[in-house]
RNA sequence: GGGCGGUUAGCUCAGCUGGUAGAGCAUCUCGUUUACACCGAGAGGGUCAGCGGUUCGAACCCGUUACCGCCCACCA
């Protein structure tokens, strides 16, 4: 006897313990044999070190450790390599943020204080995600995990990532340019393309004069469509618009398009820019667009990526305005009173000051797409700064390509288009950070500003010893000015970065760019990296190719591009065969979640349990706006009166893998998981039958043996089912997988099989006991093997207490294989009968509300009675409350009547029917009957239907028809009998 | 402005290559039959967003409209 039900929070430590000791997560071992196709790996998107767990990683885990079970489960040598990201900007942030708490700042700090700080802060408190991932069940071999910047001391990841820049700098891959980029001024580091949000605001539009300058006046006649004019007027300005008027103050000219008439007169003569008082030429370029604004658009090369490129096609001075916070510094351009202003309030000094100088047109509201920093959420300032980048055009052709021709294939397929056009029209992506937390850029600058890239130091120190010797012939001796033996020099000549002539014998200096990686220039090395490259180690050889990716569609450009083109140029072949993309889970509103908005769930609250209060207490802590606190309260008391009961971790994976459709978001339905949390018990509760009925172990029992139908019935649903689940979950279609495997465990299995069973185990004893006992373990092993991947805790659980003494962890049992040669169809269609007879006598029963208890007899109207009857008698009485089989010449009055296969059935129940009812329940039998003979009247008398349509579906119809008509011919019998 | 996806039962969603519309939850009726009330038996409930087309046959394919959502984009 089991205990009454599954107990998730005591079992699931428990066994996970037990599979962690058992070493079941790591790879098994080589065998000679194995090919390829006998490895499986999936690298797994490394979670922030910061983070913790949310839905997202609990679907994303799920999907993965279903994957990694089923294929360990067929005996593939599996492995699921975890890890961490070290999340350059987020990770700066949480450290810095803890530490002024502690009111200590980085700005006071070198630059190894402060990494020792994040370093400690890691140890102590980074990584608790790995702890939740376990929580879910996640089968990683813990033993390998990887961290993306590697230790302290560096180590193989940090060597990956160096050899990475080294490589790709010596190919032409990677190069340092100044350019305009993003720059984001709270964290006072470019950032990527990617990492731009553009959020549509309100703003506004300002139409500032340009006046002419040495007074020169000009015509400006304004035109309809037709070519009539609507205005003519004599001006010695130039109307220009921005949304962005502090940064006039940069502006290199003005451009109109070269077909503008209005502006033809003044191309080339020069304005005055007001404020700052320098003379700027009118230009042409293609770009302004005359109907807009008014056609006239000024150019400030350092502050806008359009005007970048016009101020580049033209020549065009630009002028950086701004400093890393986004303050307006000195500069022979800048005006004094605007130096040390924040950018916005510079912005209303320079409209205030306009207006003063009378040259404010005026100010229209508009709305206006305004960059924000993903993280930051500051505005993005577009900032011309020297940056490393890497030429992501040449990479891209091939990483398209190897998705063209099947290399790598997505699933759903439709994101391959995503991915291409992404590719397609990709930009150089900017990998330098002017962070701390991250991989130090491995260049190093020489006094004069040479580039030396290297591994190291001592090799960068090496290329630039032999750069002066061999090039330039010079003695010159290079140091680090971190070098302690050189100290004493670093005080003679200052500063690293000071000027020494090459040609004299003296001392030069190299040091290190202090810049960091772009977080993804490391993850996406992550397929090979934490294999062991740069080393030829034997899991690179075995694994990569991983064979699938798991992952959302949010990370498609920042992560799977990154890795087909990093995992094609260093390994030259694609990173994964296959990548799954899933959806994003939404809320119970269908929005997405997040803190700052308060409506997240936390998986460890599902599993566990929390009660509302905790819940109302956790969603309103970190909200955006606190004063939003009541709303979330109420809305999450709404949605959640009771809190949540624990579900466990079983449940709620069930219930991601069963929402995992192939579509664009999940929706997370708590009152599934609660229903998924009740299919657990109800497969302990099954399991405890079996134990009470001796049917404890299916060891030696060889399925294609059973003589019984209900046995061999049983076989053949488990067989066909385990074929199906196997399709499903090679196709990717988890929530058909996880239906397939609910309905036969619940509706076949439980609700079927075990009732067909009961007279058999508990008859007399002999070879059919025996045999039913034997079916029955068996069956509940497969169920236990199917459901394994998507319910471990319970099923590992159940393998060990349904049979005693069993050597093997389910984690470890091989897979079922069975299939077409277990179906016994005869079987199959005598257990349908019987299926079709049951439910039909307790609809009958039901529709007449005659009480269960009131058992009756059942009457065969036939010659002869159907010897099947007798052989299900035992069950029919307790499932059918069929008191006794008899023949029967006619249907006796008061009685219900049921068609099965053309024949008729009578149960005789006196006085218990209500014959008018019975009388309206045929009538709308037959109607219901007729209906549908109706229906396929009308298909078969269409003749192009019974031409053209295949046989099969014709002979289907003609089927159908004969069966509907004999049920209609003995239902009117037995109405007509009723009189 | 471009691209992608959605619209199916009261709710949340399935429906793989066109061939009798499904599940869970909710609702209603009945039920303490020795696995399970986190249960059992039964029932009701859908013009598959609208329109047009292809086809013997359309929730599914094509076109179009409407609404909803997401992604990308340089209109100052």
């Amino acid at each position: 006897m089991l205990e009454k039900s599954f107990n998730p929070t005591e079992a699931e430590a428990r066994i996970y313990k037990m599979w962690e000791d058992s070493g079941a997560f790591k790879p098994r071992a080589a065998k000679p044999t194995d090919t390829k196709d006998d490895n499986f790996s999936i690298v797994i998107p490394p979670p922030n070190v910061t983070g913790s767990l949310h839905m997202g990683h609990a679907l994303n885990n799920t999907i993965m450790d279903i994957l990694v079970r089923y294929n360990r489960m067929k005996g593939k040598a599996t492995l699921w390599q975890p890890g961490m990201d070290h999340a350059g900007i987020a990770t700066q942030m949480v450290v810095e943020r803890k530490l002024a708490a502690e009111q200590k700042f980085r700005k006071n700090m070198t630059r190894e204080q402060f990494l020792n700080h994040v370093w400690a802060w890691k140890e102590e408190s980074g990584g608790m995600i790995e702890q939740q991932l376990r929580r879910l069940g996640s089968s990683c071999d813990w033993s390998r995990s990887k961290f993306t910047l590697g230790d302290r001391e560096g180590g193989q990841m940090a060597d990956a990532v160096t050899k990475a820049f080294v490589d790709m700098y010596e190919a032409g891959l990677i190069y340092r340019d100044k350019r305009l980029v993003n720059w984001d001024p709270h964290f006072q580091t470019a950032i990527s393309d990617l990492e731009v949000e553009n959020i549509e605001r309100d703003g506004h539009f300002w139409h500032f004069k340009y006046p002419l300058e040495g007074g020169e006046t000009y015509t400006y006649v304004e035109k309809d469509e037709d070519g009539n004019v609507t205005l003519t007027e004599e001006r010695d300005y130039i109307s220009i618009a921005t949304t962005r008027p502090e940064t006039m103050l940069g502006d290199g000219a003005v451009a109109v398009h070269p077909d503008d008439e209005r502006y033809a007169p003044i191309v080339g003569k020069m304005v005055r820019l007001p404020l700052a008082d320098r003379l700027i030429p009118i230009i042409t370029d293609e770009y302004p667009d005359p109907d807009f604004g008014s056609g006239a658009v000024k150019i400030t090369g350092a502050h806008d990526f359009n005007d970048y490129e016009v101020a580049k096609r033209n020549d065009i001075p630009m002028y950086s305005l701004m400093g890393t916070r986004g303050e307006m510094i000195a500069s022979e351009i800048m005006p004094e009173k605007y130096v040390g202003m924040d950018r916005f309030a510079a912005r209303k000094a320079v409209v205030a000051d306009i207006d003063a100088e009378g040259l404010l047109i005026k100010v229209e509201d508009k709305k206006i797409m305004q960059p924000y920093g993903d993280r930051s959420n500051v505005i993005i300032e577009p900032m011309l700064t020297d940056q490393w980048f890497v030429d992501a055009e040449k990479l891209a052709g091939e990483a398209v390509a190897k998705v063209n021709d099947g290399s790598t294939k997505f699933v759903p397929e439709n994101w391959k288009k995503t991915y291409d056009h992404w590719m397609e029209n990709i930009q150089p992506w900017c990998i330098s950070r002017q962070l701390w937390w991250g991989h130090q850029i491995p260049a190093w600058y020489d006094h004069e500003g040479r580039i030396f890239v290297a591994a190291t130091e001592a090799e960068a120190i090496a290329k630039a010893q032999d750069f002066y010797d061999k090039e330039k012939g010079s003695d010159l001796l290079i140091v680090s000015p971190k070098n302690p033996e050189f100290i004493h020099l670093v005080e003679e000549f200052g500063s690293p970065g000071c000027i020494v002539s090459s040609n004299s014998s003296g001392v030069g200096w190299l040091a290190q760019d202090p810049d960091v990686l772009d977080t993804w220039f490391s993850s996406g090395l992550w397929p090979f990296s934490t294999l062991g490259w740069p080393e030829k180690t034997e899991e690179l050889e075995r694994f990569y190719p991983t064979s699938t990716l798991v992952t959302g569609f949010d990370i498609i450009f920042f992560w799977v591009a990154r890795m087909m083109m990093q995992g094609l140029q260093f390994m030259d072949e694609v990173p994964f065969e296959d990548v799954y993309i899933h959806a994003l889970v939404l809320d119970e509103a269908g929005k997405k979640m997040s803190k700052s908005i308060g409506n997240t769930l936390d998986p460890l609250d599902l599993i566990d349990g929390v009660s509302i209060d905790k819940l109302i207490e956790k969603r309103t802590r970190g909200l955006k706006n606190p004063d939003k606190a009541p709303q979330v309260a109420k809305a999450t008391k709404k949605a959640y009166p009771d809190g949540f009961e624990a579900y466990g971790a079983d449940a709620l994976r069930f219930t991601l893998a069963s929402q995992a459709g192939q579509g664009r978001n999940v929706r997370l339905s708590v009152d599934r998981i609660a229903g998924y949390r009740n299919f657990g018990t109800k497969l302990w509760s099954a399991a405890n039958f079996g134990q009470m009925n001796g049917c404890t172990s299916a060891e030696g029992f060889d399925p294609s043996s059973a003589a019984l139908p209900v046995n061999q019935w049983i076989i053949s649903e488990t067989a066909k089912t385990a074929a199906e689940i196997t399709r499903c979950i090679d196709a990717y279609r988890f929530n058909d997988a996880a239906d397939a495997v609910y309905k036969f465990t619940w509706d076949t299995f439980c609700a079927w099989y075990l009732e067909l069973s009961k007279p058999l185990l508990s008859g007399e004893d002999g070879a059919e006991k025996e045999e039913t006992r034997a079916t029955f373990a068996w069956v509940l092993d497969q169920i236990l093997i199917l459901l394994h991947p998507f319910m471990p805790f319970v099923t590992e659980d159940l393998w060990a207490k349904v049979t005693e003494g069993r050597e093997n962890h389910l984690i470890t049992t091989l897979w079922t294989t069975y299939g077409d040669e277990l179906v016994d169809a005869s079987a199959v269609t005598e257990i349908e009968w019987l299926q079709t007879l049951i439910t039909n006598i307790r609809s009958v029963r039901a529709d007449m509300n005659i009480p269960p208890s009131k058992k009756a007899p059942l009457l065969l109207c036939a010659d002869t009675l159907d010897p099947r009857l007798a052989t299900y008698a035992p069950q029919l009485s307790p499932m059918a409350r069929v008191e006794h089989v008899e023949l029967a010449a006619a249907v006796p009055d008061n009685a219900l009547q049921t068609v099965v296969d053309g024949v008729q059935y009578a149960i005789p129940l006196a006085g218990l029917i209500d014959m008018d009812a019975e009388r309206k329940r045929l009538s709308k039998e037959i109607e219901k009957a007729q209906s549908e003979i109706e229906k396929i009247d009308k298909k078969l008398g269409n003749e192009a239907f019974v031409a053209k349509a295949p046989e099969k579906v014709v002979n289907l119809q003609k089927e159908r028809r004969a069966g509907y008509v004999a049920e209609v011919e003995t239902l009117q019998a037995a109405l007509d009998g009723l009189g």
